[in-house]
DNA sequence: TCAAAAGTGTTGAGCGTACACCCATGC
DNA sequence: GCATGGGTGTACGCTCAACACTTTTGA
């Protein structure tokens, strides 16, 4: 079957920037392809969007089909429509930028994806890796560009918005958390001042339990009450770490 | 001539929200529909991708074709794709937001528009107008909802960028300066405050010249250090008011 | 001389930042 | 008992917000 058009048209397509943390780093998820296109290269997960879908059922169902992830937070970024930017023909892509636990989700191939892996993001190159490199890795297409895009807004929004407690454990510790936004803000932040500043806000649940099974005085655990963030939110309580 | 693929596709275009400010209030630029859709309905205006150019092109084009404006600042807002947000087929339309000195561009109309006009923003019927809308005017397919978007994105880039500048004549005065805020942002500010931090950057000029013309002690005007905010911002300054 | 807007400083409160030690726990 | 990270308070400087009067100019 086909179709036909009066003018010609470009094809549109989503890719979604998967970003995850770990005790180690910010890991972005990629794919192998199996495809004709870019074969055995590394990319982000995507592909082409269907006319009974929106944008973001689109970015949704190439994630479960490509990654098997569901449930995640998921949100538009930026759309790409350089006209090179898919040698095969003309490809605008609409790119989302995803948070997951990484605890939770296992990397795994399925349709379309000969592997999936977790890939650190300092390893891959992206335009603002500078001129020397020292063997990133090369993403297929412009998903080094998505790639960046996504980061720095990870990076902004992070700040303004409880985004990091999509990336931890539903309990986590004081530690934890700020050790996430160390890694995604790039830079150090001073112990005893992120916790006033964050327990200040009170949306953090201070759970009876400990951590478990570390050779050191175990942590509190907390949990984030995401009720009491969209009533405060709703009556203009500015998160802001 | 007709143009086949073996998947279909939906159509992209690109929608432009244009604001100026003048003495009054915010503005935005409508254009009357010439065509068949929405024939006669007040909508942004916009069009639809051609295959040999980027988005940003595009909406360029479109501007320039529509409504006579060229060299304005464009940037790309959000991509719009629900599935019935036009009802002819399946339009996907990337929305730019763009900005303009009101004082140099008249609004008129130019190929495929019956007539173009600025509209106070303050009048269309958007997402956030409420439900009491005293005679809102409506806005053609989901231009409030893209309109509403526009916005908020307006609001909260004009005060950690020097996009004010944008808006308004080459030479200006403080009180200008600090209505355009006020229109925006959507509150009043303290002058004192106002002038001491903005005057505090360094990155106006102050000019020999005052204004002309008015009924009472003539302003000093300004003028906009754009290389000198290249530099700065190198840097790290941070611009916000 | 009157009307209208230009221009100008100070103070208090709150916030961000820098900084060091004792405590609890597991091994 | 020692190594490891958990947990805690204070002081200073800066920025923000509130606030009112004199000066200049044109009509």
């Amino acid at each position: 079957m086909s179709h036909t058009y009066q003018y010609p048209r470009p094809a549109l397509a989503v890719d979604c920037v998967v970003f995850g943390v770990d005790d180690e780093a910010l890991k972005v998820l990629l794919i192998q392809r199996a495809g004709v296109a870019a074969h055995g290269q590394w990319a982000l997960p995507g592909g082409f969007v269907h006319l009974d879908e929106t944008l973001d059922e689109a970015a949704a169902r190439e994630l479960r089909e490509e990654s098997g992830l569901s449930r995640v937070f998921l949100e538009q970024l930026y759309t790409f429509g350089q006209v090179d930017r898919d040698p095969r023909e003309r490809v605008v892509s609409v790119a989302y930028f995803a948070l997951v636990r990484m605890s939770d989700h296992q990397a795994k191939a399925a349709t379309d994806a000969a592997d999936a892996r977790w890939a650190r993001v300092r390893d891959i190159q992206t335009p603002s890796s500078g001129t020397d490199p020292p063997m990133l890795l090369q993403l297929a297409f412009d998903h080094g560009e998505i790639l960046d895009t996504a980061r720095q807004r990870l990076r902004n929004k992070v700040r303004y918005q409880p985004l990091g407690f999509e990336l931890l454990p539903e309990k986590f510790t004081l530690r934890q958390l700020q050790h996430l936004y160390e890694v995604v803000l790039e830079r150090p932040l001073d112990k005893r001042n992120f916790r006033r500043k964050i327990l200040g806000m009170n949306l953090l649940e201070e759970l009876a339990e400990t951590e478990q099974g570390v050779a050191h005085r175990a942590a509190r655990l907390y949990r984030f009450d995401h009720d009491r963030y969209e009533r405060l939110s709703r009556e203009g309580l500015n998160f802001e770490v």
